[in-house]
DNA sequence: TATAATGTTAGACT
DNA sequence: AAGTCTAACATTAT
């Protein structure tokens, strides 16, 4: 569920809270979750964001790595509210808990994991230096929108934002990648930048059941120029959206302005 | 009841 | 060998 924009979200949010506190217990409700990193009595220094990953610093150096995958939610709670529905992981302080909150259960936490990004990865979010993407998509057949999606590449992108990204663009996400222009490059580079800047700016989009760590509802489904727009006008030119599925996922792009 | 859901990845196939 | 594609993970909401 979470892309960049909704993790980026969590992690300044917690920064607010978290830094200095201490950890006084680890309540895993969830035995799915397999062993959780060690974390009682540790004091946390800072969260950070890797792509996707979610990344807590502990004083003495040790990292746990928590990803929400699809439907996972984090939730700050204090005084005695009951713990909502499908929580799956309780991390208590003296002021409050962060609650783990995850339907699907595909959501991990672990210490510095093998399969967290071993090195910074572009992070899209910053404008891309002119040709990046360009010199990483190379002659690659496949299509740009999986391109985009693809972790090892660019970190943070999703199936929303994609879809959002190559509408501004104005580029067809059936295109393989190795066929877009320097120029086609350059429109996807400032789209992706411009675009998941807005969404850190409104807290995320709220299409189904994401909220914030404090559980407000983020604002960006109100700038969504495709996403799950089948059959209602394109914005550009009037022409009726498309979904298509690619990859097992919906995609949604206009037919007539993106080529 | 059938379908789709904001993610990732192991394994199959080119 | 490297690139690409598909199914699977578990569960809910429509």
């Amino acid at each position: 569920m979470p892309e960049l924009p909704e993790v980026e979200t969590l992690c300044r949010q917690m920064n607010t809270i978290l830094p200095g506190e201490k950890i006084l217990a680890v309540e895993v409700v969830d035995p799915r979750l397999g062993n959780v990193p060690p974390l009682a009595g540790k004091r946390i220094v800072s969260v950070e964001r890797q792509g996707k990953y979610i990344r807590i610093e502990m004083e003495n150096g040790m990292t746990a790595v928590l990803h929400l995958r699809m439907t996972g939610r984090l939730l700050w709670q204090t005084g005695d509210a009951p713990v909502p529905p499908y929580t799956r992981l309780i991390i208590r302080f003296a002021i409050g808990r962060l609650v783990l909150i995850d339907p699907r259960r595909f959501a991990t936490f672990c210490l510095q994991p093998m399969d967290a990004p071993p090195a910074p990865l572009e992070n899209p979010l910053e404008e891309l230096p002119a040709g990046r993407l360009r010199k990483i998509a190379g002659k690659r057949r496949l299509p740009v929108k999986s391109f985009l999606m693809d972790q090892r590449f660019i970190a943070g992108i999703g199936n929303i934002y994609a879809c959002e990204i190559l509408y501004r663009a104005a580029v067809d996400p059936r295109r393989p990648a190795g066929s877009l222009t320097a120029a086609e490059w350059r429109k996807v580079e400032k789209a992706a930048a411009a675009i998941l800047e807005l969404a850190v700016a409104c807290r995320g989009t709220t299409v189904s059941d994401w909220r914030d760590l404090f559980g407000v509802s983020g604002t960006n489904q109100n700038h969504l120029e495709v996403y799950s727009r089948e059959g209602e006008p394109c914005r550009r030119c009037g022409s009726l959206i498309e979904r298509i599925a690619m990859g097992g996922r919906g995609t949604w792009f206009c037919p007539v302005c993106q080529h």
